[in-house]
DNA sequence: CGATATAGTTCAACTATTTAACTATTAAAT
DNA sequence: ATTTAATAGTTAAATAGTTGAACTATATCG
């Protein structure tokens, strides 16, 4: 272990919080009537086309139940829609209506344009080679996931 | 604007939820009793030795109020202590309790070895810039925040 | 002195979360 | 084929975190 891991940590362990805790605070300004973890939620779902209530747990790392909260205020926001699985009646699949595309799309350009006024400042390898390590980094915290 | 910055954005998006909610469950793990958000309080307070609502919820990117209601759990738990300025008896100095020092102590060394565990898969070259960006991202998120 | 600013709290309302118990449905075992 | 297991999702109670507005107390400034 190289003596200074220990600092590279403290490092990490401040910025990372403060990063996400500053990151959220002005992503609030542009949601509206929408919390932050709405936000994600429907970007998630959106990408996705559809999904089910465990996939969300699974990949947003809460239990079920959380979902099941977030999303019935989500629906009575009309932002997403329920439809059971006529094979599996055990299965909801999720997607969103018509005016949660329209919101997020909006929603979208303008975390867009924050963004990037932010991104712009860094140079292009900078910020690529920064996304590839947090991507790397994501792909640990999965592996080692699936492994417990 | 380059072609990419759209695509750079939308990983950048994806990515840093994700990890923030896995490190998050990840670190959630090792705390007992406790939060993740006490936890990164205590951290705080651990290196400013003493310090005020006020500056917290600057710091923090929340109203006053939930630093106070924060506190209060705090507090309850022995954790740290209120301490009335006698200059200017509006000030109240947050300071941690012995038991806090302990407790934070201790869980400083569990979460430093998962990180550890984590941290030592990358090279140092590779952790190294990519805390520098990290970095550099908060202080420009910082000075956007003061201009504001 | 009186107006204004600052530090912190209280309260009501809401979102997010966990855990345990539950319903409904499917799959597996004998 | 019928009982047993597992799976998908919900409900309910409890706790944490958050906001915004109204509030108390104290300090500063003109």
């Amino acid at each position: 272990m190289h003596s200074n891991v220990h600092e590279l940590i403290e490092r990490y362990l401040s910025v990372s919080f403060l990063v996400n805790k500053k990151a959220v605070a002005l992503v609030k300004c542009e949601l509206d009537e929408m919390t932050n973890d709405q936000y994600y939620l429907l970007r998630y779902m959106s990408k996705r086309n559809v999904c089910t209530s465990s996939e969300l747990a699974a990949v947003f790392a809460v239990n079920k139940s959380a979902i099941t909260a977030m999303t019935n205020r989500l629906v009575e926001k009309e932002m997403i829609q329920r439809l059971r699985d006529d094979n599996d009646r055990r299965v909801i699949y999720l997607s969103l209506t018509e005016k949660g595309k329209t919101w997020l799309a909006e929603t979208e350009t303008k975390i867009h344009h924050l963004v990037e006024s932010l991104i712009t400042q860094f140079s292009e390898e900078e910020i690529e080679s920064f996304i590839q390590t947090y991507e790397k980094l994501a792909n640990i915290l999965q592996k080692l996931e699936e492994t417990k």
